[in-house]
DNA sequence: TAAAACAGACCAACCAGTCGGTCTTAAGTA
DNA sequence: TACTTAAGACCGACTGGTTGGTCTGTTTTA
């Protein structure tokens, strides 16, 4: 509690430890007394800190969507052009894969186990996140710097999906960082919406952050 | 059992109850008694048809990856060209959303669940299917459709991602329908892989199926 | 010294799977 | 056709093990 601050911190370890765990087993795979026992406390000290292992859920859940919302909300305000704001979503979006992939897991593994109280909760939280990416492909749209054909809902959920599905085999020790994989990913995705024209001509460069690896 | 065929066989009507069930509450938010009480039958009647409730999500698990494999298979013989074996192959996948919703449900979200036994038997055939789909990625690079600079596996991943996200948010009761979502999938994707002379030229309409809704 | 933090034995509920028994079906027999 | 019979299909009370949560203490902190 003195030094070392929040990582000595029970309440916090028992996060950490219930994070890995349910990331590989599941929830219904994990009983609290393994949590107890691989953080090596007891029982009376995680309903000290928990109401129930439900809300332990919980608190996973909420501690990664309320991170990565404020993140978007960030990149949004942070950038300008339609362009710009999704290629930052985008980007940091994927970034927190590497700092909270047990999170992520757990919150689209186990986000059906959540307790309806709970759910409501959540569920408003994903759905803001959600509408900024919507919100970034109408206003791109209205730019002309997005095909105008473009289906904006389909479109949104297809972008979610494409990165969200990275839960499923990203490694930290795999060939491509994390980084690779976002400029990948944004790569492909502005080749899918942007205007043909802006990609054959050079005018890309004035819309993005930086350069995407296929303009080398 | 002599009319109706397998529609009046208790070992369907297990399957077909589970599968709803595991995929609103998840495999184990869902006894066996739930099981039987949701179908009218018996404990007995469970066990005469299934040795445990995990042999029960392998039979899903199994039914499911074997029938998509098989479609994948059959887009991939039928077309020639790298394009056109990806459009179908993401066609068929996409199609198989509205039929086999549940079953897709229940693949992604328990398959941390299976026993290990099963788990490899399932893990040989999903590898099959990424397999064909990077296979189409390498051919069209190979055969110049695509862009030359494409990442062969996050290119993959990103194509099975977009299209698997799905499970998440489709509904029939849904403004497009499935063809329309696999339609705009396909656009989407073709965007992001061909190479870029062929999309500003009229050159696609070779090496497509039929004409994407961007065309129009 | 009192409140917060933690320990761990204990309990009631639940649940996958069992097992002895009954019912149904259809082939065999005369 | 009527009767026999055996196997497969199905029933449901029961059980042994497990699990989330409780409660009465003990230790630590401020």
């Amino acid at each position: 509690m003195k030094e070392g601050g929040f990582i000595s911190d029970l309440r916090q370890k028992i996060i950490q430890s219930a994070l890995l765990l349910f990331e590989k087993q599941g929830f219904h795979g994990v009983t609290v007394n393994q949590i107890v026992e691989d953080v090596g406390t007891s029982k009376g000290g995680f309903y000290h800190h928990f109401t129930s292992k439900d809300e332990l859920l919980f608190v996973i859940h909420d501690t990664f969507i309320t991170y990565v919302l404020e993140k978007a909300i960030i990149a949004k305000e942070t950038y300008q052009s339609p362009t710009k704001k999704l290629q930052g979503i985008v980007k940091d979006f994927v970034k927190v894969f590497d700092l909270y992939k047990p999170h992520i897991s757990v919150f689209y593994q186990e986000n059906i186990y959540l307790k309806p109280q709970y759910e409501i909760l959540i569920k408003k939280k994903r759905d803001q996140f959600k509408q900024m990416v919507k919100q970034a492909i109408i206003e791109g749209k209205k730019a002309k710097e997005f095909r105008e054909d473009l289906p904006v809902e389909i479109t949104t959920m297809a972008i979610l999906g494409m990165v969200n599905w990275t839960y499923k085999w990203y490694q930290q020790s795999g060939l491509k960082t994390i980084e690779e994989i976002g400029d990948i990913f944004v790569d492909l995705i502005l080749h899918a919406v942007l205007q043909p024209e802006t990609i054959s001509s050079k005018r890309y460069e004035e819309v993005l952050i930086e350069k995407p690896f296929f303009t080398i």
